[in-house]
DNA sequence: CTGAATCCGGTTCGATACTG
DNA sequence: CAGTATCGAACCGGATTCAG
């Protein structure tokens, strides 16, 4: 087992990291984090580059991870307002977990797929188990 | 930046792995595979160690992970029931990543309280922002 | 272009009570 | 001991609309 050993709570249940680990974690955090990491974006690029995200989901994000210190936010002019969104020091720190978290789930997609298909053919139909998620 | 290049995308806004990555970094997954990581450990261990879960929740987390190939059940006994939760090798392998996302979180929580708190007196009080999280 | 405000439907979560 | 069933409350995310 590598890693420091692990202190058994990790969180509390109600400790305050848990609002931040869920927003960088979040379905498109994880996808601004990605995008920002390899460059600076604009709003519109960012609306563009990832696919279904709501402006309201994108704006409320880019909101969470400048407020965390993850992202900085500069603006640009005035009536054609531009603002440019980059990784902050302490965003470009914890960036690479969050997207290597993702990439590993993405390569073992295979396995966890044949695992998925073995628990439930193991039992025909379970009818209560059957609900997806 | 280290780490592999990234492709742009990570997940699809639609990904099959996005669900995965969600019950990885779940509220309750957390604790659970932290504790999973030290030893494996029964039901009632887990219900008890782990604050603030309901038996609802801890039942929903473990079958998630169980199913996904995370998280290995074992059954001994009838009458009093004896079941017994472990890290299977998948989930061995992926533990450490989460854990040490959330160990970092936890470290940082000074600095992004720091952030947080700079960024919310540039502005005295713009009501609307104000909403949490 | 960049974002905030509002409405609203679906999902999730916790508490409680019950079964094997 | 180890869960499952049900229900109401809370939350979240999307579409739309409006403003700077």
């Amino acid at each position: 087992m590598r890693g420091p050993a692990l202190p058994p709570e990790v969180f509390a249940a109600d400790c305050e990291g848990r609002p931040v680990f869920d927003s960088l974690t979040s379905r498109w955090a994880v996808l601004v984090l990605g995008a920002l990491r390899v460059r600076p974006h604009r709003f519109a690029e960012l609306a563009g580059g990832i696919q279904g995200v709501s402006e309201k989901m994108l704006a409320q994000t880019l909101r969470t991870l400048t407020r965390d210190g993850f992202v900085r936010r500069s603006v640009t002019g005035t009536v054609p307002m531009q603002t440019t969104y980059a990784l902050t020091e302490l965003g470009a720190e914890v960036t690479p977990q969050v997207v290597e978290l993702a990439l590993w789930v993405r390569r073992h997609a295979g396995d966890i797929r044949a695992a998925r298909a073995a628990h439930d053919t193991d039992r025909p139909i379970p009818p209560a188990v059957a609900n997806r998620r």
